[in-house]
DNA sequence: TGAACAGTTGAACAATTGTTCAAGTGTAGG
DNA sequence: CCTACACTTGAACAATTGTTCAACTGTTCA
């Protein structure tokens, strides 16, 4: 019963399957966790977070910029809004958006830092 | 023609479309940086991810701990790999993956952090 | 009030994706 | 060689997702 148990050595200390289970996060931060990588993993929505990464912008200039319909974009930045990646905030009849919060920034600049090499 | 440019003022500079479009990554850095969370952006991955980032372990193993086929496991695998977010080694009949690069453990950290608050 | 503008939303469709199942590698031991 | 083991791979299926289109909300201004 005991044979199985011991999995690998790290740094000189034993591991049990059981050991890195316990040490792995919890379920709601795996699922929240991949949630955000998920809303990060469209092609519309990493334009987006580019260009409000670097100004405050509504959504028909957003659109002219990626060259989409209003509609795909405003598709799109309700996922963002619900995911609480953007924020936004109404001017008459304008609606302007831009990055939530720094981390946001952050992750999305580490990644583009990471595939340019 | 001069009414349309002028887009917003941020710190005293004022920014046209063009501009904010000339200051966005190419499509190739996009396209990877999309696919990079693309890949993140699965459970199945982000726990795979999740135990690799605390040790090297073979296929058997992690698919016990995440309760799933070990054709299942390889799949995913097999696409982590392909983008180069494991990497892994034979020995014998068995194979070791582990993270393959530290800025990869650095993203995932992070997007842990960020959702723990 | 009513027309115009900026944006949102629901339904529907095509495209993509993750798992299962079965068949296939490749290595080790007898 | 042949069997067992650890893993990989291809096809197929169900589930998810992004865009389009049309209808709708909310704000401004005449």
């Amino acid at each position: 019963m005991d044979e199985k148990k011991v999995m690998r050595t790290v740094n000189g200390k034993e591991f049990t399957l059981d050991d890195i289970k316990d040490a792995l996060p919890c379920d709601e931060v795996l699922d929240d966790t991949t949630l955000l990588f998920k809303v990060f993993g469209d092609k519309t929505r990493t334009s987006i977070i580019s260009i409000l990464s670097k100004i405050e912008l509504c959504v028909e200039d957003i659109a002219n910029l990626l060259d989409m319909s209003m509609s795909a974009v405003s598709h799109q930045l309700s996922i963002l809004r619900h995911t609480k990646i953007v924020k936004y905030r109404r001017c008459g009849k304008t609606v302007y958006y831009s990055l939530d919060d720094e981390h946001i920034r952050e992750i999305y600049k580490l990644a583009v830092e990471h595939v340019s090499e």
